[in-house]
DNA sequence: GTTCGGTTTCCTGTTT
DNA sequence: GAAACAGGAAACCGAA
């Protein structure tokens, strides 16, 4: 059904926005968020009202553009599940997006709560809220990497497997409600692994990698210790973020 | 085609 | 005994 989107129509002021930007990422994008020019009228944009609020056109944007944006996989979604209005959506449970579409409707559920907690202010183009390139500079540490793909579209692809590991971890920790992972001192940048086989799980499906398991992610992290993104914690499920891991400080986005 | 970074996979041994 | 950790080694893969 949502196939009949596409990037360029739905979308088309986020063409340089990386479709594994993380949240962080995507909400202090310049180019975020989008102008729909060819869309006024009476059909107001999903990113403007409360998802509470949400029409089932909506409904069915914002799973494309979750797809689109945190690289789902659509054939995960029964999109007619999800033939809803807002308020059903708001009204489902974790559990309920988890049996709707498994994995992806636990990311789903994410991104929900997300918009739903910080409200569709930041969401709004106001130059309140849309950072400028200085303030940028100061609050974001990857507002670097945002400047060189404006300056260079064609690398949007590329951007794709930009997406780490560790990343995936921090944006997670940084998703409310999320009880996956959770912080044992947020101010030392200290969390823990609550449910290993779920998250092995996520990041198996963000990879496409169904054979992914906790052993292995958690390989994956201890190589972090050798370059600083991740210090070592002497405790079981428990880790760190190091000195060269960044943005893990901006719970407030 | 080569190099490199970031995993992924497998393994053995250790610790909890 | 199971689960998790530690880390070596090799393979894989996409980007540059």
């Amino acid at each position: 059904m949502l196939d009949s989107f596409t990037h360029s129509s739905f979308l088309p002021a986020t063409q340089f926005c990386d479709p594994l930007m993380t949240w962080t990422e995507l909400i202090n994008c310049d180019e975020y968020p989008p102008t729909f020019d060819h869309q006024t009228g009476s059909d107001p944009l999903w990113t403007s009202i409360p998802p509470e609020h949400w029409t089932k056109h909506h409904v069915c944007e914002w799973l494309q553009f979750c797809c689109d944006q945190y690289k789902l996989d659509a054939n995960c979604i029964p999109f007619s599940q999800f033939n809803i209005c807002g308020l059903q959506l708001c009204s489902m449970s974790k559990e309920e997006f988890i049996d709707a579409a498994g994995v992806c409707g636990e990311y789903l559920y994410f991104i929900l709560q997300n918009i739903r907690v910080h409200g569709t202010t930041f969401l709004t183009p106001t130059e309140d809220i849309r950072p400028s390139t200085e303030h940028c500079e100061q609050k974001m540490p990857m507002k670097t990497v945002m400047v060189k793909r404006e300056k260079n579209p064609s690398q949007t692809k590329a951007g794709v497997h930009s997406s780490h590991l560790w990343e995936f971890v921090r944006d997670l920790l940084l998703a409310p409600n999320n009880n996956i992972l959770e912080w044992e001192d947020r101010d030392q940048g200290i969390f823990r692994v609550v449910k290993s086989d779920s998250l092995a799980r996520m990041w198996g499906q963000r990879k496409k990698n169904d054979k992914m398991t906790y052993e292995k992610l958690s390989r994956a992290l201890r190589h972090y210790y050798k370059t600083g993104i991740l210090d070592r914690v002497d405790r079981r499920l428990v880790y760190k973020f190091g000195k060269n891991a960044h943005g893990w400080q901006d719970d407030r986005l």
